[in-house]
DNA sequence: AACCATAAGTTACTTTATGTAACTAACTTT
DNA sequence: AAAGTTAGTTACATAAAGTAACTTATGGTT
């Protein structure tokens, strides 16, 4: 890889969303908290690569899990303020999208 | 791959942005065309890569090719209007990076 | 004429990421 | 005790990305 005169932060930042469905969880995690299985039906991905962008999202601070030991056990995801922060990035996208696409 | 009931357009939206390189090609392109070697040594990409996203971007009418027959021969990318039109998107990613990263 | 330089790629090969489908843990209802 | 539920994990196949050397076209230099 060679070095680049590019912003660390940009790097990271282009990163994490030009990775594939990262930006659809966030988008899917707008309107609120959802649990595993919601994001699983509401995308084309699965389980196997869900669970890993969540735990890279929640390594990251922009995404929060919380556990509710029922019967069976619900999980819920939810954006945290620096997931929310990236309203207006996917916002943006699916107003391109429409007017391009 | 699962079907979905996602938009088709919003779908299609993030797996150009979030594909690698993407973003970043289309950022180094707001101030202005620029040609294969400036855009090479700004990323830490490979010509191959850069070549090959190039071709995306054009077919999809993101990025614009233009051939001077100099000596050596100088090739110019810029984006289009579709192209330009991500701007706020690519700038919202970078306002982003200042505030959170 | 043979040789070097430059821009813009391309080719061959290795490594990493993604897709697919079957499986597991824990606990409940039948 | 067998089956169902959620939230994953594992093992394996395929596709995408990384690396480095090579190519093509043209003109200038020795």
């Amino acid at each position: 890889m060679k070095e680049s005169l590019l912003c660390p932060r940009l790097s990271k930042a282009m990163e994490l969303i030009g990775k594939r469905w990262t930006a659809l969880i966030v988008y899917q995690l707008i309107d609120g908290a959802k649990r595993f299985n919601e994001i699983e039906s509401s995308l084309p991905i699965s389980g196997r690569l869900l669970s890993e962008r969540l735990k890279e999202l929640e390594k990251e601070g922009i995404v929060e899990r919380t556990v509710f030991s029922e019967v069976p056990v619900r999980v819920e995801y939810n954006l945290t303020d620096k997931g929310f922060a990236l309203k207006d990035v996917v916002g943006g996208i699916e107003t391109w999208s429409k007017e391009w696409l």
